[in-house]
DNA sequence: CATGAATGAGTTTTCATTCAT
DNA sequence: AATGAATGAAAACTCATTCAT
């Protein structure tokens, strides 16, 4: 009973969270509304604010789930026996998310710009620092590759990701992903780091 | 009287224009009010209607303004002797524009991130076409510099750039726009269809 | 045409303070919305905010409304020879106002009331400095009337006002007013300064 | 358990009192939410509405809670030898109380402000209530001091504290209730009345 | 063309009150 | 009784757009 109560009530809460990940990408922040997300997760709208106290609170929730979602990805990854093959599985997910980076982007990167045009709350850079997850287990990839300059790779690698999400999305354009997408295997593949015998 | 009233008409478009492209990309497109630019121009808020219909006329016009600087910047480049030199150039412009990277990101690129959750005026794709412009520039001077598959290659570079430029916006670090600019001129260098004496 | 201009707009927002200075006195900060005020001066809802920019804007003209009232009548109660006369004429208004009193009370009085509770905007003390005017005033008149201590017969006579009003308010019993007023004009008689032939 | 119940159950409601008069004192009844309320009694929100069916009733508890604390007061003061004595007691107890006038006014005047204004529950007249309680009082000390219209004399002296009360609160000056309280000690003594050896 | 003013639809937020357990 | 959660009806405020002159 207690336990049905928690779970119904983390259940909303979590309902909530998916939905305003989903719609705020989709949308966008400024193009939401509370609405719209209680909508998404039907719920009432006046008891959204029972759990978020504001839409900051809601996009803020948004990015958590961002970043949940990206640290279950590279839990995944990271099973998987070398760093070389890790970021290729990275890259080929990538790919495969093409149709949805074509129509929205990068659900980090867009609402990386979005949240930097607003001033209040001060969540200028909490998209940053999920991007930053990102950038941090990159560079460990290429550490473990043994590549010089780590970091430098990590910034060019989601830098490429970045920028060819913006392009395919701007242009409309899935097949951006697939031409870049390869490209960037291929420049994995060309780190001299690799010791592994494959 | 006719003539420098018809002269002030221009007059204040040009000012509109010039305003809406810095304001917009200042404060993104939909914390902008037609206040803000009217504001920023110097230009009754009623009388913004008489040059542009609609917030999305304003849009657009700040978009022909970002195309016509980038003309006006490739116009410069193209008198430059080389392909390379003129990319070098380029990317030697992005370095130099690192704070204003870093505090608000590329124009353009903001801009579609932004347009694109904009469903009506069905201008989804005008930043696109804009920073399309780059990319068929940058294909010309690959193509120039006797690289195969000198589209990709625009991709690529352009990419890089919409890359850059959101990671140093989201991480609020200018710093990153020269490490990455200074990774695409050695990469620029190191293309091989440079049979240019240098 | 400029002019019919400017008074049509001066107009509205005369209508505007006049209405939210009746209707503030009458159903109170908290209870009055915009809509009411807007209702009273026959304004449609959002053009109010082209006036006043807050709620608390439109209070704080409420209040100017009150001052402005207050300093019209003791600009008429100057004309009078005396101040004892002066003080006695506007006990007399207190009384005439009797049936307001005790429905609503003391404008400004009750006005302080409620902004002493309204921690936001910083209005605490306005309604105070309003009071002030009423205190400094009869401060005045008691000094000219060759009274010791003006001052504090200043804040006497002004404490049984709002007292009284209170009270009368409380009670819902206009004949507060006239009691307690009488007794003032009695004590006012009583005054010994007074070296004025009556 | 029962019994603890029980007993815990009238101390919830009395805590629940105890907190509504201090709170609504403080922030007012329209700022006042629910929830403060039941925050600073330490009960959850929504088992208030075991002890109380509204808002109202909580408020009207609050005024209760006022009467409770002035019908104590009175009774220890009627402890004292003589009329008047208890009377100066009671304005030394108003003086002592300065500093919360001064920031909050007097519980029941304030009270009776803003209940004025709430027209819904026709609780108008409760505060008056109360204060008349206080009234029939000091009505009842200035008989028994043998002063000839004891009434009125009460009606002045509450209206004097109700008075200063209000502008200690609106000038935010403490020493208001001094000058004031001291001016109403001098006056009690010099009530005629006053047959009792002092 | 110019312009201050007008307008109304939309959005976030608050809260008293009720409900399910 | 107890309690976290639910709910909907306001209310303040914003702003693109239109209007009257």
């Amino acid at each position: 009973m207690t336990d049905s109560k928690r779970y119904r009530g983390s259940d909303k809460r979590r309902q909530l969270m998916a939905a305003a990940a989903q719609v705020l990408h989709r949308q966008g922040v400024e193009r939401t509304t509370i609405a719209d997300i209680a909508n998404a997760a039907e719920v009432p709208v006046g008891n959204v604010y029972y759990y978020f106290k504001t839409k900051d609170a809601l996009v803020q929730a948004a990015l958590a789930e961002h970043a949940g979602h990206l640290e279950r990805l590279t839990g995944e990854l990271d099973k998987l026996p070398g760093p070389r093959e890790r970021l290729r599985a990275l890259v080929g997910g990538w790919i495969d998310q093409r149709e949805v980076a074509a129509r929205y982007g990068c659900p980090t990167g867009t609402l990386a710009v979005e949240l930097d045009k607003r001033e209040e709350g001060g969540m200028d850079l909490e998209a940053g620092r999920v991007i930053r997850l990102l950038l941090d287990w990159a560079e460990g990839q290429f550490r473990e590759l043994g590549c010089p300059e780590p970091g430098d790779l990590a910034l060019t690698f989601v830098g490429a990701y970045q920028g060819m999400s913006l392009l395919a999305n701007a242009l409309r354009d899935p097949e951006i992903m697939v031409r870049e997408g390869n490209r960037l295997l291929t420049w994995l593949d060309s780190l001299p780091g690799a010791q592994e015998l494959r």
